[in-house]
DNA sequence: GGGCACATGTAAGCTGTTACATGATTAA
DNA sequence: TTAATCATGTAACAGCTTACATGTGCCC
């Protein structure tokens, strides 16, 4: 089973919107997709001779040197709504940052703090990237018929980064009290045993 | 190097909190830190062996039968510390929802609405998961020095889990603007070239 | 003529899942 | 005695990243 997962799936849908050449797909998943997909060349390059061997893709003229931009053929937008269809196989989760604070007895809460103030800088980061990113969509004249589904990714980045800015807040106040509990007079009860 | 990467992290973690089994190591992580992290037993073994091999746990009394119950060793709670205290490594994001919208214009609207509807579920199910979870944290007497850094991730996913709620619904309602402009006569400005 | 962006492709290797093999204990 | 749960461990292999090798065209 040649199955290349969801990769084929991300190199049809990315060539369902325009030819590209290998390169020029990374550099699009990167840029409006950076931070939902990621596709790394090892994997772009075997799935683009794959599907141009199953006659999903067609290597259209080479640009100048050997860059050979492909485009979707009907057979691979057939394939392409094939894929799309199937249920959507979830990742197993792997947060870093969950794993740390969870264990931040052992770390201390200066250390969870400055976790913490990184995660909220990152995420502001990411909301501006999305607000430049929808403005970007409305202003283009020749995406009509994609631009609902793709507002649609946008806002889902907006309430997540700014769900992750609220939450950061939260955190950091919370951090704070504990904080000021470990040096000071404590606010509260707080008892240690072993 | 046997850096078995995060998963010496996730089990010193866990066995920093109190001695157990290398399956209720995994069930823990399932059910408090499932939407975050999780570990395969296929991980969690050959890591507890390297880990006994380094003197970072050591295996106490056999529970009934083969079962044996590992406990963090003082080497371990400092190995613990020094991974915590490395830098979050970005797991490279693939979030197959988020995909399959992005190429919606090849699936449709009524499709697409069927994935956010599911995902709307999943959003509320996660939580009312974390309400009963941050209940239980609460309730527990014996967790009062790594409580505070437990509903730090609790509440993460509460924040996480509303935002995709609420994303959801405005999402539902931009579809069934596109599925009214497809049938019926098209409720604002829509134009449709090529 | 040097550096950068564009471009392709392969190989090594890590991380992690899944499936399988095995068996004890407990409750119905 | 049968099924479910608890429990351990291994082997196969999928999926992906990284690094490397290689080369072109353009701009300063």
């Amino acid at each position: 089973m040649g199955r290349v997962s969801q990769t084929e799936t991300a190199v049809l849908g990315g060539l369902s919107v325009q030819p590209m050449t290998g390169y020029a797909l990374r550099e699009a998943i990167r840029e409006v997709l950076g931070h939902f997909w990621s596709e790394s060349f090892g994997q772009i390059y075997p799935t683009l001779a794959e599907l141009e061997r199953a006659g999903h893709v067609q290597r259209l003229g080479s640009g100048r040197t050997g860059a050979s931009t492909y485009a979707i053929t009907p057979s691979g937008t057939a394939r392409l709504k094939q894929l799309l269809a199937q249920p959507v196989q979830p990742v197993p989760p792997r947060n870093g940052l969950m794993l740390r604070l969870f264990f931040g007895r052992q770390l201390g809460p200066e250390a969870c703090r400055s976790l913490v103030q990184q995660a909220r800088i990152e995420a502001e980061r990411a909301l501006a990237r999305y607000r430049t990113l929808r403005q970007e969509l409305l202003q283009e004249q020749d995406n009509a018929a994609d631009r609902p589904y793709w507002l649609l990714t946008v806002s889902a980045g907006e309430h997540s980064a700014q769900a992750a800015i609220d939450w950061a807040d939260e955190a950091l106040g919370a951090l704070d009290d504990l904080e000021r509990s470990h040096q000071g007079s404590p606010p509260r009860k707080e008892r240690r045993t072993g």
